[in-house]
DNA sequence: CGGGGATTTGACACATATCAAGAGCGGTGG
DNA sequence: CCACCGCTCTTGATATGTGTCAAATCCCCG
């Protein structure tokens, strides 16, 4: 279970927001064959010589500062957006101006599907921290998806994990109350960060709790509630950002504790 | 703006539900070049000859009575559904029990999606009428888009419009009150209606009031006080199943009338 | 005509939102 | 280096929307 050769990052260090001094470019390869990520992100499962195809897919690397918008509501569709490093939010609007965040994005996750069907992105997406994507576009991955059916299904494979993911959102929103919201979120994360060689049970929070809050259907007040209350119990050690999972199966014991 | 050719059924009629007699197998052409619901299915944007070369794509036809499931959580994935007549929901099951109907599906939309990614269908589909399928087998889907890049890109949309219409549902679930939320599914519906043909303002619903607290995140009881309420206040008129939208505009205002 | 599920409606409980105040922390500028 | 400012977070008191429980009615179907 130790790190694997291509799992490259330490374990067990908290994952911790990063800043890269401002103007640097990236000189990590582009290609995706030597990319740590690759068995995480769109190229998971593909063999040596597909690997090796791959490296057309992405051209340009892109650096976000914190704040930044990669995209917004309303731009034109273009390419899809992996993320490098860094930490992201999606974020959809309604006419009336209320908005919602609808996902946060980490290492090796795929943005931007939302703008294939409708030509222009539907939601905007913003770096939570400074970080870097790698610019996939769409054109380029069609192209390559017909000429490597085993690329062509791993994207397929992408989209509707993303489907499933966003159905157990659903779930979340539709039919569980705020604590159970919580522990959710924090076992995800927690699994998550575990895939990426992080530490499970220690982890630094790159969005506020309003943004927890809004990701989960509640008010900021009761996400702070809700850390507060999974202190006391001792299933969990909050200093501000930082977290600590000191009892997962309390946590899941949570969330499952709904009569009905 | 009147139905155009190739929108035979007739404008203005309330869609009702529909019964086979059992056994009567159906006639209907097997050939998507000649359904009347092309351009609302998965060929929608094809030209003439693509649409020819499209019918290798669905070789069976599947009936299923009303309460059927056409598939469950858990059953191993081969094809993706194409809902031909009839009516389904998909459900999503937590470990503890818990469910959630996490859409409904009507003629010429695409059920099936989220078994690419994990090889399985993570929910279940149930037909909610005696209604029809065509059976689209995933092999025979992307051989057709390595062959036909306009057919590979159709598909993207329709898996991305997949997400977008999730992460609409996301709003509506994190974001909107009772009545908000009902609104928004009334209009919905009749929109969808709409892009069918049948009558905007008027339409059978063909699930339950628990069904449709399920989908937005309600109980069964407060989707009743919310249907009383629109009818009370002159926006619908309700007798059953049977729906009348009175005042669209109302409705629409009633959707965006939170201060926040 | 009878039975059972679906729906409506009421009374009440409870979870979460709202409003408000104060504390903690980080960054900036003196 | 310290003080200040603004933002985030925590916590309390209260309001409110929706859930829960219960009973009555409706309606479809056998």
């Amino acid at each position: 279970m130790r790190g694997t050769a291509e799992m490259q990052m330490q374990d067990k260090e908290p994952a911790a927001p990063q800043r890269y001094p401002q103007g640097e470019v990236s000189r990590v390869p582009t290609r995706c064959a030597s990319c740590n990520l690759h068995d995480l992100c769109l190229p998971c499962g593909l063999s040596g010589q597909d690997l090796d195809r791959i490296e057309e897919l992405v051209y340009t690397r892109k650096r976000l500062d914190r704040g930044e918008n990669l995209y917004r509501a309303g731009d034109d569709f273009s390419s899809l957006y992996a993320v490098r490093s860094g930490f992201f939010k999606t974020v959809q609007t309604l006419e009336d101006g209320r908005e919602q965040v609808t996902g946060f994005h980490m290492a090796g996750e795929i943005m931007g599907m939302d703008g294939i069907g409708p030509e222009t992105h539907s939601g905007s997406a913003v770096a939570l921290e400074d970080s870097e994507v790698c610019v996939i576009p769409y054109s380029r991955l069609e192209k390559l998806g017909r000429e490597m059916p085993q690329f062509h299904h791993q994207f397929h494979k992408v989209m509707s994990r993303e489907i499933v993911q966003e159905r157990s959102v659903m779930l979340l929103l539709g039919t569980m109350r705020a604590e159970e919201r919580l522990a959710a979120f924090l076992l995800n994360l927690s699994q998550r960060f575990t895939a990426r060689g992080y530490s499970a049970s220690e982890f630094y929070l790159r969005m506020t709790r309003e943004e927890i809050g809004s990701y989960l259907g509640l008010k900021l007040e009761t996400v702070s509630r809700a850390f507060s209350r999974f202190q006391e119990d001792g299933l969990i050690s909050v200093h501000q950002k930082h977290i600590q999972i000191l009892d997962v199966l309390g946590l899941r014991r949570c969330m499952g504790q709904k009569s009905d």
